[in-house]
DNA sequence: GTGAAAGTTGAACCGACTTTCAACTTGCGA
DNA sequence: TCGCAAGTTGAAAGTCGGTTCAACTTTCAC
């Protein structure tokens, strides 16, 4: 699974050349990654400082920069991280799907359970739009091909109407994508409502549409 | 249209008490509320300045403090003052629609082509989520309750499907306002495709479902 | 056990920004 | 026209947090 990506992540979090060499640094690290994770989910990345994260460490202010170059650097490995999470998270909702559009069903519901228990990973991405850009434009646009090739499949099966080109699909990728992202928003870090009658709503919609 | 607003709103944009109280002062105003949004459109909001607005507006920095008590009340009254701009500007589109799903359509390609041309008020009204999460919450809140009324009358009209309940319609309308959102930042702001296109792919998709 | 490399520490420095304010200018009402 | 309230100015004080660095401690290969 994400065993050998995690380790990699692990040693290309730190800034360039700044790589832990011992266990010791490695523990540090980590305690860094995760104590960040606290404080930019907790405050913000603006109010969140490099004092707060390295006293919730546990460490002395000038550790921090023995691994990372910034503020925006440590944001970064942070949302990378938690890019990974997302997606190990709803993966496995796939594999007892009766159809390509069953499946939607299922990552959606799965989606909006890891949102309501990760409300703070869910604020940290959507914030990395104005922290760091590219990151944030990496982890939908991948979200966005993963399920633009799902649907492709779909179709390529039978299950969803062979009128929609490879082009469409794509962009009907992206509509399913916000769809899910404002579900989740309203419905799981606003208030937590009930993620199945969410997800099946939605479906019926994205099955059959709308019309009379 | 929005002349009462607009003018309630410029009253009530500056601080308690430090309304202007002469055409100068309304001026003045003017000047900054329009350099606020240029400053923050362009370089985000942690990363504007106070003095960044008042060297744009042309006016002294502590000319601010007349009528604002920090970054984040200018902020505030940017953000709502964006948010008018949005609506109206999708309003009209509704007009020569021949169905509730037609004037969703309408809707659509009108906010992807205001998308495309105020890419910096797009971004504001989204930065809002971390700077001043009640304008945006507001925001997404008055639109999709705007939505869902379209949709249930839609309903009741017998052009969308009776099998869908109000509290369903209004969930749905989260799913569509979502897309849409995604939409505007993918194929508006990232890059400029034919809005036409999308607004169409987006709505068969929304008439029909996806079922083959 | 030893020494060199790796890691840790926090006071001090630095720059950038917000906010204040007393002197000054403008413009409106009488 | 005059006087005063409203508005404007920008230097300077105050604040805050990022970043540096030289002294110190720990680890680990030999």
């Amino acid at each position: 699974m994400g065993g050998r990506v995690d380790q990699e992540e692990q040693i290309s979090a730190a800034s360039d050349g700044k790589a832990p060499r011992t266990a010791r640094g490695e523990r540090t690290l980590r305690k860094i990654l995760d104590a960040a994770r606290n404080e930019f989910g907790e405050r913000g990345f603006s109010d969140s400082s490099i004092v707060g994260i390295t006293q919730r460490a546990g460490v002395a202010l000038g550790t921090f920069y023995t691994y990372f170059d910034s503020k925006e650097v440590v944001f970064q490995a942070v949302v990378r991280d938690m890019s990974a999470l997302v997606r190990d998270h709803v993966a496995p909702a796939f594999k007892d799907a009766t159809d390509a559009i069953d499946g939607e069903r299922r990552a959606l519901e799965s989606f909006l359970q890891f949102a309501r228990e990760h409300r703070d990973v869910y604020r940290i991405i959507d914030e990395a739009e104005f922290v760091d850009a590219s990151a944030y434009r990496e982890h939908y646009e991948t979200t966005a091909t993963r399920i633009a090739a799902r649907l492709i499949a779909g179709r390529d099966k039978g299950e969803i109407s062979a009128d929609y080109s490879d082009a469409e699909l794509e962009m009907l990728a992206w509509a399913m994508m916000g769809a899910n992202v404002f579900l989740g928003l309203r419905f799981s870090v606003w208030a937590s409502e009930d993620s199945k009658c969410v997800a099946d709503v939605t479906s019926r919609m994205l099955r059959s549409g709308l019309q009379a």
